[in-house]
DNA sequence: ATCTGTGGCGCG
DNA sequence: AAAGCGCGCCACAGAT
């Protein structure tokens, strides 16, 4: 039915109320939530739909159903639960999102067509829904057409739907954890991109015009190593000037390999490791160019192109499971491959009287491997609060090792740590700490000798993934692999380190998704003025007013504890805050 | 001119 | 030998 009067809009919301759950969609003129317009609501259950004009309704009326816990089954909630918010001050509350689910449950295989409501559609009823009329909205004004009308009434319908194919295999796979979870994080992620960050423009110009200034001060020096090189080389010639600028692409591997070869070095690749190993003074200068050729590529002027006009702030988009993992990933911009110098950190600022918390798991991803394996040696370490990667150096180089005696082979144990723990082998090992693969092999065994229980899970959990073709987290979210070859060593192998690695990921992905929800609900049913505004992997960053920084901060630590001891019980689950007037740490 | 794959590198 | 996991972005190279 269609709606276009206030008082129709108005008589509706009674039976709205009376569904159990209602499917929800949008129909808006365009992508962006700050510049668009909001054209249609549909709600509604399977035997009767809403098509609401909402330029020409009140949509006050059903603010009550939208923002009660009723269940809503959305197709990708995020985007219509941004749309709501800002175009109609309504906040969603307890999305069912399709997509996530089919996400979950597809999760590793092969996904025909992807993940879009139409994709998801065909496989379950091997029937085409027309999308025809979704691109009849962007930028539309004027009365809707019959098709219009009808698509939109359809497609509010087809996530309902979906979900109850997708029912019976969320139980029989033991999703129901995932899946709560996942729709219960979406609004806390919708709001962090909602929310935007501010980011000081001049600051960051500053460091990536420096970064410029010293990118071109290293080629100047490079092009005088590469001088005779320069010029006898066949490009150089071409100039008609003979005293033009010669010089040399250093961004091209191609070029960079041909040069290095004039001065009698050859190497397969210009990667950072095999670059260290010269012993070369040019392989220095190569690997400074690049640093700075980093910073002002991907860290410079561009990147503040993201700021969006109307609101002044850095809007990025996470993929709720943008890893196999369960990890979120982050685009334009990506907000979690920021550099972790405080230099750029400290660019990312709170508002004027407010104040910016960055809290983070500390040790996260061993704290979960000591819990999932319950080794004795990694849970006594932890229960008593020592430094693990010190216990292991002490072990591993039969010396005594802190944070202040001997701190590089602590460095060396923390490598060794991360690397072992996801199947790195002993040639990995050589290669990490520069020593060679005898010695490699010795340490590996040292290391697994003094934690058995370590060495039987990992194995286990290897030997899971390849048998069973999927592996689990403590939360029961699964990744699958193709095990279809599992007689190709290397392929084997691959499934091998990915079924070490996933559920201890998989598990930090749902503590830090857990603990966003929770905050979000914290701070509204609390009536606390702080917001979200990143998160990475087990960093949560918020800002808030100043006059109120001190509990949040407690409330933000304890609410994150309280996440992770969800997951892992056996030990405490750390976290450290900071506060500043940035973004720190 | 625009697309796709690859190498390299930023983060956790 | 792609021999530690998970990402996204940039520039290049070779293709259309």
């Amino acid at each position: 039915m269609f709606i276009e009067r206030d008082e129709d809009a108005a008589r509706i919301a009674p039976e709205l109320e009376s569904m159990p759950i209602l499917c929800v969609d949008t129909e808006t003129t365009g992508l962006d939530p700050f510049t668009s317009e909001l054209l249609l609501l549909q709600v509604g259950d399977l035997k009767q739909q809403y098509v609401i004009d909402a330029r020409k309704c009140s949509l006050e009326p059903l603010r009550p159903v939208l923002e009660s816990q009723k269940p809503k089954v959305l197709h990708n909630a995020k985007f219509d639960y941004k749309m709501l918010k800002n175009l109609a001050g309504i906040r969603m509350e307890n999305v069912v999102d399709t997509m996530l689910i089919e996400q979950a449950i597809l999760n590793g295989k092969q996904a025909d067509g992807g993940y879009s409501l139409a994709a998801a559609y065909k496989r379950y009823f091997d029937t085409e829904i027309s999308k025809e009329e979704q691109s009849s909205f962007v930028n539309h004004t004027g009365d809707f057409s019959k098709e219009q009308i009808e698509y939109a009434r359809l497609d509010v319908l087809y996530p309902l739907e979906l979900l109850y194919k997708q029912m019976p295999r969320i139980r029989r796979e033991r999703l129901e954890h995932t899946v709560k979870l996942e729709c219960l994080a979406v609004p806390a992620i919708a709001d962090i991109e909602l929310n935007g960050v501010a980011i000081d423009r001049e600051r960051w110009l500053r460091i990536s015009q420096q970064a410029q200034e010293e990118a071109e001060r290293v080629r100047g020096d490079l092009d005088k190593e590469f001088e005779e090189y320069l010029s006898q080389n066949q490009q150089g010639q071409l100039f008609a000037d003979p005293k033009a600028v010669q010089t040399l692409n250093y961004d091209s591997d191609q070029q960079l390999k041909e040069a290095l070869e004039s001065l009698g070095i050859k190497v397969e690749n210009t990667d950072k490791w095999t670059l260290m190993r010269l012993e070369h003074p040019v392989s220095d200068m190569i690997l400074e160019y690049r640093q700075h050729q980093k910073v002002v590529s991907t860290y410079g002027e561009t990147f503040l192109e993201y700021i969006h006009p109307k609101t002044g702030r850095i809007h990025c988009d996470f993929r709720q499971m943008g890893a196999e993992s369960g990890r979120l990933s982050c685009t334009k911009p990506n907000l979690q491959n920021i550099p972790s110098d405080s230099e750029f950190r400290s660019c990312f600022i709170a508002g004027e009287a407010r104040k910016m918390i960055t809290a983070d798991y500390s040790g996260c991803e061993l704290r979960i491997l000591a819990e999932m394996s319950q080794d004795p040696e990694f849970l006594r370490a932890f229960k008593n609060n020592e430094d693990l990667h010190s216990l292991v150096a002490t072990m591993m180089f039969d010396k005594p090792v802190s944070k202040y005696e001997n701190p590089e082979l602590r460095q060396k144990a923390k490598a060794v740590n991360f690397g072992l723990a996801y199947g790195m082998s002993a040639r990995g090992l050589a290669n990490q700490i520069g020593c060679g693969d005898e010695e490699a092999e010795e340490l590996l065994n040292k290391y697994f000798n003094a934690f058995p229980a370590i060495k039987s899970f990992l194995e286990r959990s290897a030997a899971v993934a390849v048998s069973r073709g999927y592996s689990t987290t403590i939360g029961g979210r699964r990744r699958h692999f193709d095990v279809s070859n599992m007689e190709d060593r290397k392929k084997r192998g691959q499934v091998e380190r990915k079924g070490k690695n996933s559920p201890i990921q998989g598990a930090n992905a749902d503590m830090i998704k857990l603990a966003l929800y929770e905050l979000r609900r914290g701070f509204h049913e609390r009536q606390i003025d702080a917001q979200l505004v990143n998160t990475v992997h087990d960093e949560i960053v918020v800002e808030c007013a100043e006059e109120i920084v001190e509990e949040t901060q407690e409330m933000v630590e304890r609410i994150m504890r309280a996440a992770g001891g969800y997951y892992v019980k056996s030990i405490p689950v750390d976290v450290e805050s900071a506060v500043a007037d940035c973004w720190s740490k």
